[in-house]
DNA sequence: CTAAAACCTGACGTTGACGTCAGAGGCAAG
DNA sequence: CTTGCCTCTGACGTCAACGTCAGGTTTTAG
């Protein structure tokens, strides 16, 4: 399939999708003319980075570790990447719900009339 | 007290400091020479202000909310913006629990040898 | 009194994941 | 054949939350 194909199925734009390339996440034959060509699997190698970005991974770490994923085989190095990155996604959702927490405190405050509490 | 002052105690930068002011998140008073003083209560808010940026939220939205925080009391509009960012907050845990048991299973698949699992 | 440390106001630099535009070539339909 | 959409390679633009530097004033320690 062409590069629209692609962005189409895995609602990523085309620019993005050049830009994997470029970061070496995402590889592609050529046709004659030179127009990229992805395989079946394509799809799902995207929506892999697409969650290792949300994840808060960098296009560096992600490159680093995909070979990983496509060898099936850590190195030690690479397995302590891999946790200390889990490790920081752990830390960022409990900073998340602290601030939700937070929020909703914010939210209960401000909507109730004759509250009484501190909060700054 | 002083910038330098509150600095310390929140750990967060001067010039973040002067950044939030000018953002118009944190007020300040000035002494003689043109130097800023702030009162105690500056290190809450300045926590405050971190802990909602950790939580996604931008300068702007941070700055129409904080007047609802020190007034106890929202407008429907602020009232909705934040519920609205709390799904956001909401959301985005989802997605990093996801991203995280994600990473788990390639920590998983690459540590353990023979592992016949197809992921890509 | 003096030198270091802290403070001030601009204002430009940084970083990452793209967006967007320019200019040119490629491809299926009528 | 030509109209119109898709694709290509560069290359500059964006945005937010600061970092950093310059050049000057103020405060503090000795």
């Amino acid at each position: 399939m062409r590069i629209g194909d692609l962005a189409t199925r895995t609602r990523v734009s085309v620019r993005a999708l050049r830009y994997y390339e470029e970061q070496g996440l995402l590889a592609s034959t050529r046709s004659e003319s030179g127009q990229r060509l992805y395989g079946a699997t394509a799809v799902n190698r995207v929506r892999l980075i697409q969650q290792l970005y949300s994840a808060g991974l960098s296009s560096k770490t992600i490159a680093e570790l995909l070979p990983c994923v496509d060898a099936k085989v850590s190195t030690p190095e690479s397995r302590e990447r891999l946790a200390a990155e889990r490790d920081r996604i752990n830390t960022q959702i409990a900073e998340l719900i602290i601030a939700r927490d937070r929020l909703d405190d914010i939210i209960d405050m401000t909507s109730r009339p004759n509250s009484d509490c501190d909060y700054v």
